[in-house]
DNA sequence: CCTTGACTTTGAGCGCGCTCAAAGTTGTAC
DNA sequence: GTACAACTTTGAGCGCGCTCAAAGTCAAGG
């Protein structure tokens, strides 16, 4: 009977949301510290293991670069000291995060104008029966793909 | 003196944020059609083309697969009977786009949070000098990253 | 004792989306 | 005529972020 509770790494992983394989690979290149082992050599996780990983799957999931969290992790490493760099980490990737949002709420609102009149087309087709097969519109571009907010 | 008026490879890049090499890898891989061709066997690009690439890009930027575009891009080309398709296509991306932007709302969040944390800490290492080296909090756990929201 | 299953390590492999290198053609400028 | 720049094609290469295969260890159950 081998003791040191805490989380298996299935359980682990489970919890936030990804693989075994992926806690070993952030364990691997440093974005996790190496995690307690129980007698037999099985990693045991504890609740501020949790939190951390949470926080770096945050990170992933809104694209950050493995390499931007590893600078992250090593800094965090060393203690407040680092906080100011720390933060400006965050502080970009805040930035980008908001840039990203901008691109998607575009893109969504372009979606919605193309569904819209794809809409509109099944009802021509619908009224108009099996007959005019392609293109009864200006051109066959089927709709204002052009309808794009300008770059800033 | 080779006519055929359009735009060239390098100028609809620029046009549309992307690198010649992009274009000529999305014809490859048949996102778009063949492009015309100057006497000299260079492309030209007409505005239909730009319309199209530009939804490519957008669609691109907001994290579409190649492979559903290739889907896409081969029903378009089979004309308004696929609209259905078409359209379920782009509703499931939108669905998609709509999850991404929670998700990065929430991570946007959450940096908020650590930022203003940041600050704190900040704050105290200038009040109480460079003094307390490390974690004179609770934990060296520098801030709250369980405020994290509940995974649907 | 033997099987089962959950873990371990190491290094290799993979899917995606470009990105580039090499070698060739064409058109213009000097 | 020759240099240069801009394009062409083909196929290979690459960076990222996992993902997996292989071989081994250990503990519990039958």
């Amino acid at each position: 009977m081998v003791n040191y509770s805490g989380y298996t790494i299935r359980t682990m992983a489970e919890r936030c949301g990804m693989t075994a394989h992926t806690l070993r690979y952030y364990e691997r290149v440093g974005l996790i510290q190496p995690v307690n082992r129980a007698g037999n050599g099985h990693r045991r996780y504890t609740d501020a293991d949790e939190c951390w990983i949470h926080f770096l799957h945050c990170m992933r999931a809104t694209n950050m670069p493995i390499r931007e969290m590893q600078r992250y992790a090593a800094l965090r490493e060393q203690g407040d000291a680092t906080s100011l760099e720390r933060r400006k980490i965050l502080e970009d990737h805040q930035a980008e995060i908001a840039r990203q949002i901008e691109e998607l709420q575009r893109a969504h609102a372009l979606l919605t104008h193309k569904i819209a009149n794809y809409r509109k087309i099944e009802q021509r087709i619908r009224i108009g029966g099996p007959i005019l097969p392609e293109s009864e519109m200006a051109g066959n571009e089927d709709d204002c793909t052009c309808m794009l907010a300008p770059a800033s």
